[in-house]
DNA sequence: TCGATACTTTAGATTATATCTAATTTGAAA
DNA sequence: TTTCAAATTAGATATAATCTAAAGTATCGA
């Protein structure tokens, strides 16, 4: 996604383009982890233009509302972001908590009838093991062995 | 789950049978929500045994550990907990926030070789969309019409 | 161009959530 | 009983997120 394309996405949203809103966009597109709110932070502010904590999570949150960027639903102490790009799911390793990105296929939705009166908008999963790294190692790393 | 089910549950897994910690297992089996720490700190010290803030938090992460509870992954500030009964997924309403048990359904994992080198352990489904409450209902919440 | 106005950013204070510490208490086994 | 690891506790501390009030900035119509 190009500078042009994260500037009318934003414009598109009805959300100015700042420089700070910029730099949180931008960065959260260029990566396929996912940054808490003070990683993103760390992030933007070693290149200018600089912004404060509180710009940091107000513009997550514009850009959340907007649809732009969802906040990933995983265990853990801070909130992860995630760029909407391409649609995906996510592995998350029982290990090292690492979320990984999988390729999107479409789910077997739920039968007619089965969530009663509720509206659904759509279905993720979330793929629980270990990743690649965590695999290839034979000992738990708390084992003292 | 009676009493001496969960007590058994416990042993099983090493764990003793304490009286605060008896009765945050015995407090999430009783429920369908899906509770904060701080609820649960609440609900047990309406009734004896009291906890401290403390022991909630070890007593939750050792159920954790051993596999009787489950952290539902969900966005939001506060963890929520989920005793491990009957296998089932979640329904997340997108406007309240609410987090409701899906009976359980076997869900089509990905082909082989789809996840790489990851070891799958399990597949988590997500449901999203409005829960039967906000369905019903016309108006956003937010709007001032 | 000018002023009005709404949107945005900011530092620091505040609140909310979770964990740690060090001193007891408890309970099962010897 | 005695012993000792496990568990509990109050309060301190750490971490994450939000709030506040003041100042800065873009946009619009006159
Ligand atoms: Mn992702
Ligand atoms: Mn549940
Ligand atoms: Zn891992
Ligand atoms: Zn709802």
């Amino acid at each position: 996604m190009d500078a042009e394309a994260i500037k009318r996405s934003l414009e598109s949203s009805g959300l100015r383009c700042t420089p700070q809103r910029y730099a949180v966009m931008a960065f959260l597109t260029g990566q396929s982890r996912h940054p808490t709110a003070a990683e993103i932070f760390e992030a933007v502010n070693r290149v200018d233009p600089r912004s404060s904590r509180a710009t940091i999570y107000n513009n997550l949150r514009d850009l959340v509302e907007a649809g732009l960027v969802r906040e990933v639903a995983a265990e853990g102490r801070a909130a992860r972001f995630d760029a909407k790009g391409t649609r995906h799911h996510h592995f998350i390793c029982d290990r090292c908590g690492k979320v990984e990105d999988v390729d999107w296929y479409d789910v077997s939705g739920p039968a007619p009838g089965y969530l009663g009166k509720r509206t659904l908008r759509e279905c993720e999963l979330i793929f629980r093991g270990l990743c690649a790294k965590c695999s290839s190692r034979r000992v738990p790393p708390r084992s003292s062995s």
